[in-house]
DNA sequence: TGCAAATTAATCGTGTACAATTTAGATATT
DNA sequence: AATATCTAAATTGTACACGATTAATTTGCA
């Protein structure tokens, strides 16, 4: 007597999809700059933070190197970022914004901005479903791996 | 006068890592059944709606053949699926489930399910939290990509 | 000082995602 | 019937994601 797992009732299923949902949107308001939804985060990162490690960076996205390494090499290769290997720890690469990074930091957030209001969702409601997914996210991270593996 | 964008203030990037908490969250649970995620919501739609052509299964999922071809490749490998061009309409490729994947339903069910409860999230909560999130998929869904190109 | 342990990026392998193209088969129209 | 149109799946190319390994440095400590 066991309870069927129904795709539509699933929170997992529900984030999944509303996720690809912004990406396409993403995709989409972010063209006339070229860059993907991960590499705009990682530039939103380094608007905020300035200028950061890798790991610094990855670990405001919860991303490795293995990811940003090569997502990072795209952005300088497109003028977005400078990568340097730090002089006082060689182990460390900087990541830096460029002049054109920094030069079109205002247009962006604009245009991101106003193409977020063809969302239409009332701020206050847009902050709380933001802090619920939070929530879900945080308790998600407390379960400790062997409590899963140790379920078999 | 432009308004920064805070990666922590945005819903976009709060669902981003809340759907990656959740895949290795699935990657641990599935993990005795050497399951990736993507390839476990394509059994659950299989369990839940029987052989299904590519076409069909991937509109219950949100999935194109691009993805679909090689992960459902993969489950056939490991003897959960059959795929098999159809006779009626020899475009289609019909995907069915195995006697192995019928076999190890209500097992998989148990044991995601209970794995779910080391969410321990009240389940209206829950439910609150998945209609919100479908809410905004759905609000994003509704944007034409005209209204997002032409905005620039 | 000298060397083991820890840290940081990069690399490699596997598995999604998805746009765009291709191929084959079905359907509609003349 | 012949052709154009449409449809389904596969293929190709680009870009994440992430576990695991490797290489280069740095740090801790005997």
């Amino acid at each position: 007597m066991v309870e069927p797992l129904r795709l539509d009732d699933q929170l997992c299923f529900a984030l999944y999809k509303a996720q690809k949902q912004f990406n396409h949107f993403y995709a989409k308001a972010l063209a006339p700059y070229q860059l993907t939804y991960p590499q705009y985060i990682s530039l939103l990162s380094l608007y905020e933070h300035g200028t950061m490690s890798v790991k610094a960076l990855g670990q405001t996205l919860d991303l490795d190197s293995g990811t940003l390494t090569p997502l990072l090499k795209r952005l300088e290769k497109d003028d977005w970022i400078v990568r340097s290997r730090s002089t006082e720890d060689e182990r460390r690469v900087d990541v830096s914004l460029t002049d054109k990074a920094l030069g079109l930091r205002d247009e962006i957030f604009a245009h991101v901005g106003s193409c977020m209001e063809l969302l239409d969702m009332a701020p206050e409601v847009y902050a709380m479903i933001r802090g619920n997914v939070a929530e879900v996210d945080s308790q998600l991270s407390k379960i400790d791996d062997e409590q899963l593996t140790a379920m078999k």
